[in-house]
DNA sequence: TCGTCAAGAACGAACATTCTTTTTTTGCCG
DNA sequence: CGGCAAAAAAAGAATGTTCGTTCTTGACGA
C-alpha cells in the first residue's frame, strides 16, 4: 500500500458531524424534515454545501440521523431511570420519567420533543426511521418492563399483574405527554402523574 | 347584485371536493404532507390541476383540510362514546375508545392514524393546524372529563378524584396507541385495556 | 351566449446534488 | 526543524430536475 494520507483527526470529524447534525436539529424542529431545505441547514451549521455532503451523503441520511438523535435521547433518559434503588409507585416513576423528558429538552438547547414528533411522522414513510423507532421503543418498553417486576415485587402493583401489559400501558403515556404539551406547553409533569394518581386510587367503600 | 351564476349543484361541489381530500389523504398516508406532490394528488384524484385548484387554493390548504379531516375524524369517534347510559371502569372505556379508532380507520379504507400522525408533526409549524389540533383536543378532554364525573359517580373511580387530571390521563394514552400501533400493527385493543386493568387492581393485602 | 368548470400544457422558482476551485492538513525529506 | 508535495477538506458557484402554481383553451349548463 502506497497510501499517504493527509486526514483530520477523528474528534474533528465528530466535532463537524455534530455540528451539522445539531444545525439540522434546530431547522427541523422548525420547519419539519422536509420543509426544511439543506441550504437552511448549510446556513445554520455556518458550514458549506460541500462540507455538509462529505459527511452526510444525502437529506435522507441527514434526516434518519436526526430522527435517530432524537429519538434516542428521549429514549436514553428513561433506561436509567427506571432503576433506581427502592422502587417507587407508577404515578411517581411518570413525574419522574416526563421530568427528565423536559429537561433533556432543555439541555440540549434544542426542541427534542418536536423532532421526536417529526421522526413519528417520518417513521411512517421510510422504512429506515420505522425501525430505528421500533428499537428505541423495544428499549424504553424494556426499562418500563424491568420497572413493573419490581413495582409488583414491592407490592406497588396487584400480584398477578402482566408486567409487559403494566409496561406497554406506562410507555404509551410519555407520546400522549409530548403531544399534549406541543398543544398546550404549560402542561406540566405534575398534573400528569396527578391524573395517573386518581386513576390508581381506589374508588371509597360506599 | 348582478350576479348570474350559471353553477354546478352544491352536491357535486361537495363530492369533488372530497374526491380530492380522500386524494390527498391516500397520499398523505403514504409519504407525508410535504414528500406528497400535488401530481400525485392529481392523478390519485382524476381530475386536473385546475380543478385541484379550483378547490383548494394551494397546497398548504390542502394540507390543513386534511390535517382536520384526519384530527376530526379521530376526534369524532370519541364524542359519541364516553356516553352510554350505563358508565363503565376506565379500562373498559379505554378500550371501546381505542378499538373505534381502528374501525374508523377500516371504515374510510384509508390509513387515518398514519394521517393523524403527520397531522401532528405539522402543527409544530403551521399555526393553523396547531389551532385545529387543540380545538379537537380539547374537544377530546371535554369527553373524557365528562365521563371521568360520571365514573366517579357511579363508584368506579374514588370519590375525591380530579376529573380534569383523570380525563388527561385517559386521554394521553391515545396517542401512545396510535403510534404503537404504527410501530407494531398487532398491538390490540385487549392488550392496552388489560395494561390499565393491572395498574389499577389495587396490589394484594400482604 | 355568458360564465363557470375542467383539462392540461407551460412557466418560473426552489431545491438537492455535483463540480470546480481554493484552502488546510499531514507526512516526509532535506 | 522547516518547507514541500500530495491529498483531503471545505467553499461556493453551477446544474439539471422537480414541483407548485398559473394560463390558455375548450366544454357544458343555465
Amino acid at each position: 500500500m502506497i497510501l499517504r494520507m493527509p486526514k483530520v483527526s477523528e474528534e474533528h470529524r465528530a466535532r463537524r458531524r455534530d455540528q451539522i447534525l445539531t444545525a439540522a436539529m434546530r431547522c427541523a424542529a422548525r420547519e419539519g424534515f422536509h420543509k426544511t431545505t439543506m441550504s437552511a441547514v448549510i446556513r445554520e451549521s455556518g458550514l458549506s454545501a460541500g462540507a455538509v455532503y462529505l459527511y452526510f451523503s444525502s437529506k435522507q441520511e441527514l434526516i434518519r440521523a436526526v430522527a435517530g438523535t432524537a429519538v434516542g435521547a428521549v429514549a436514553g433518559t428513561l433506561g436509567a431511570l427506571t432503576e433506581p434503588e427502592n422502587v417507587v409507585p407508577p404515578e411517581q416513576a411518570l413525574l419522574a420519567t416526563t421530568s427528565r423528558i423536559l429537561e433533556v429538552g432543555r439541555a440540549h438547547d434544542v426542541e427534542i420533543i418536536r423532532v421526536a414528533l417529526q421522526a413519528w411522522a417520518e417513521a411512517a414513510r421510510d422504512p429506515a426511521v420505522l425501525a430505528l423507532l421500533h428499537e428505541e421503543i423495544a428499549g424504553i418498553r424494556a426499562a418500563w418492563t424491568d420497572y413493573a417486576v419490581a413495582a409488583i415485587a414491592a407490592g406497588h402493583l396487584a400480584a398477578d399483574a402482566d408486567p409487559v401489559a403494566v409496561a406497554r400501558t406506562l410507555m404509551s403515556m410519555l407520546p400522549g405527554f409530548m403531544l399534549l404539551r406541543l398543544v398546550d406547553p404549560s402542561t406540566d409533569p405534575e398534573q400528569y402523574a396527578a391524573g395517573l394518581a386518581a386513576l390508581r386510587r381506589p374508588a371509597s367503600p360506599r
